[in-house]
DNA sequence: CTAATATATTTGTATAAACAATTAATGTAA
DNA sequence: TTACATTAATTGTTTATACAAATATATTAG
């Protein structure tokens, strides 16, 4: 069966919704961040690291997991640094790499995060049950 | 019925991949535009403009149905009127407003620019059917 | 009519992002 | 080993965005 005309219109209203509820999730969850001094970058890099439970991550290790994979990771992380949040050592078997490690700080701070975020999370999916949200996740991957 | 402890995890779990596909989508269209010198808050302000069929806008109209509605609408609009694909005067009843216009040159390159964002927008979605991508507008409309 | 207030747009400035180029260290082939 | 290529991270520069303040015009209260 050959594609529906119609589904031109039909996927632009799409991608429009997307990039409009992407866009205001994101400043929705940016604006829990910002009494913090945080932003929703140095937010993740902050989880990467967690989530490496004490290994070490080098620049690219974070890069690429970042939403934005760019070449400003390295200042991202150098405020990151400066707030004693993430600590930075070159790496001794290759001094090209960096090592990133979270702080307790860190932690400390990214525990008081979460929960505001988690929240937030959970009150702008709250018109969504679980049958509903694993469905979206579905479909969205397949964007 | 209560709701769901495990419904933490799953909104984290949609929110960022809500975050992540319309970046990615954002980034997609936005390829698109760059070969002709247009962001994409230009081509929304195009779009806009046109929709209103030869009718003026303000600033504050567009600036309202923008993605962004900032106080660099003003800037945005600066460059379309550089590159003569937008028309703007002073409003002659209340001098404080302009009226925004989208020029033959404009509409032209929006027929353009049409084709190619269209094609993206379908080449994206079309690993979705018509009642998936509806499913996922209203449900995504509920966020 | 004048002062105060409200509205529409613009401008200034600091921060962030995109993109290209550079530096430093390592790996590799003659 | 030495030149060349590759990789990792950093830096420079331009453009975009966020936020606050300023400007210009219009409206309203007295």
């Amino acid at each position: 069966m050959s594609k529906n005309v119609t589904s031109i219109p039909l996927s632009r209203k799409l991608i429009t919704t997307l990039i409009k509820k992407g866009t205001a999730v994101t400043e929705a969850i940016s604006l829990n961040l910002k009494e913090h001094g945080i932003t929703l970058q140095q937010f993740n890099v902050l989880r990467i690291l967690r989530g490496r439970k004490g290994k070490v991550a080098s620049l690219q290790d974070v890069s690429k997991n970042m939403i934005h994979a760019n070449s400003n990771t390295t200042r991202v992380i150098d405020k990151l640094v400066d707030k004693k949040l993430v600590g930075r050592v070159q790496c001794p078997t290759d001094r090209r790499q960096i090592e990133l490690t979270i702080t307790d700080k860190g932690l400390k701070l990214l525990a008081i995060l979460d929960k505001k975020v988690d929240d937030a999370e959970a009150s702008l999916t709250e018109n969504l049950n679980e049958t509903e949200m694993s469905l979206l996740i579905h479909n969205l991957d397949k964007i």
